[in-house]
RNA sequence: GGAGAGAUGGCUGAGCGGUUGAAAGCACCGGUCUUGAAAACCGGCAAAGGGGCAACUCUUUCCUGGGUUCGAAUCCCAGUCUCUCCGCCA
């Protein structure tokens, strides 16, 4: 969210700057409603410090009027009420500006790829995709999932569901032992309002899971990501500078409707309601943002080189950026079986737009009272990694190679074989 | 599911109708002392919003929403959350 002290000091810039967005946002009425607001503000504070005055006058013969002052304040605080919610209902739903980093273009197409690295296997047969390797493994069993659940779910089985499990390990270790990540074992529900802070609601609703509860009680939503419960122990917070930045880290599964994706990877576990993802996430001083993006981009791209897996890293365009960033670098893995990549971690920094959102802040030397910087990022999203895995490591007969930094994870294992 | 207790500043915690935005302690910042550090002592220290180039100033805020009152952190009602005990349970 938008602090408004900052976007009244400079109105023709920020409408600027979020035309990168293609989006339609109604900037007139956001002035208008600004400036009637304020003016609402001080007719209020007026009246109400008419009424204070009397109150400690302890004057009898005013206190008729006091309370016509009252009914006076209450008429306008209404009126006032109706355009700060108006008014707020337009700022949540204004996303982050986009950085000038950033390339300016409409969607996934104009992402401009940045590095790449690896080497991208060669087969003397025709590679198999993850889901056909997976089966014939018996290991993957997508129709059961059917079975018992639905559509977009999977049962990794045997030896692939130690994989799952070593993958999520050794992604956690380093990030903690290498990358000063402090581990979290976080809920996986969210409250509405923290679903709020990191920008899920109310702009994207449709595509989260909520959990019924008994009627009355707080709306709670399943995570889409640990990025959202992660991020939000900072809310509602005055952290301590000396303790930024703050770095965790958490693996845990992720649950997503994928709306508006129907007939989009239907097969195989590329696009699920439910996977693991190690996620990473840093609260920093605003000034910092950026530097932690490089910093936290190569955590994710060091656990590829680790898993000696071929990638490339891309600077997402203005229009393909999710709603909080300012700037995010995807990172794409080499998929063999459909011979292109396919993201596999998305780091984003997202300046200080969560942080006026969760009320997070800290003190700089002079005192004063700063927005916090948050940034999120895979580290990585370990389905998709499990794919990465059996497609590239994958040899004639159908068996799959265990990449060496995994095998002390596994009791050794160097080979998924069937049976 | 049954019975109680509570929700106050970064934290702990007093206040229970009128300069209380809120005692005290801790933490934090500045200073004195010290070779340095610690201790001790002195001083400072809430947030949000409005107005002002600024110095500054005004308003709001003691869980949330209503109510009583000239005036509410303090009284009344409703709700949410937390904790303790009993029962049940991974």
């Amino acid at each position: 969210m938008h602090n408004l002290k900052e976007i009244r000091k400079n109105y023709e810039n920020f409408k600027k700057a979020l035309q990168k967005r293609f989006i339609d946002i109604d900037f007139d009425e956001l002035a208008n409603l600004d400036k009637n607001n304020r003016e609402l503000i001080q007719k209020k504070e007026n009246l109400e410090k008419e009424k204070k005055d009397i109150s400690k006058s302890k004057d009898k013969s005013l206190f008729e009027k006091s309370k016509q002052i009252s009914l006076s304040i209450d008429k306008i605080t209404e009126e006032q009420n109706t355009i700060k919610d108006k008014l707020e209902k337009i700022l949540s739903n204004i996303p982050n500006i986009p950085h000038s980093d950033v390339p300016v273009g409409k969607d996934e197409n104009d992402n401009v790829e940045v590095s790449k690295s690896g080497k991208i296997p060669e087969f003397d047969f025709k590679p198999l995709s993850h889901y056909e390797l997976g089966e014939k493994l018996k290991m993957l069993d997508f129709d059961l999932a059917t079975k018992t659940t639905g559509s977009r779910f999977v049962f990794v089985k045997n030896k692939l569901a130690l994989l799952e499990r070593a993958l999520s390990n050794f992604m956690l270790d380093t990030h903690i032992t290498k990358n000063g990540y402090e581990e979290i074992s976080p809920p996986l529900f969210a409250s509405d309002n923290t679903m709020f802070g990191t920008g899920q609601l109310p702009k994207f609703e449709n595509d989260q899971f909520e959990i019924k509860l008994e009627k009355g009680s707080d709306r709670k939503f399943l995570i889409p990501t640990a990025e959202v419960i992660l991020t939000n122990m900072v809310k509602d917070k005055i952290v301590d500078k000396k303790t930024l930045p703050l770095r965790f880290v958490a693996s845990t599964p992720c649950f997503r409707k994928e709306a508006g994706s129907y007939g989009k990877d239907t097969k195989g576990m590329i696009r699920q309601h439910q996977f693991y993802k190690v996620e990473l996430v840093s609260i920093v001083e605003n000034t910092k943002c950026l530097e932690e993006l490089e910093r936290m981009t190569n955590c994710a791209t060091d656990i590829l080189d680790l898993l000696e897996l071929p990638y490339r890293k891309m600077i997402l365009c203005s229009g393909d950026m999710g709603f909080s960033a300012e700037k995010t670098y995807d990172i794409e893995v080499w998929l063999p079986s459909e011979n292109r990549y396919r993201e596999i971690s998305s780091c984003s920094s997202c300046s200080t737009f969560q942080g006026v959102r969760m009320k997070s802040r800290y003190k700089d030397e002079n005192k004063e009272t700063l927005f916090v910087g948050t940034l999120n990022g895979s580290g990585l999203a370990v389905g998709r990694t499990l794919i990465a895995i059996l497609e590239n490591y994958q040899e004639k007969d159908g068996s799959i190679n265990i990449p060496k930094v995994l095998r002390p994870y596994m009791n050794n294992l160097e080979k998924i074989t069937l049976n």
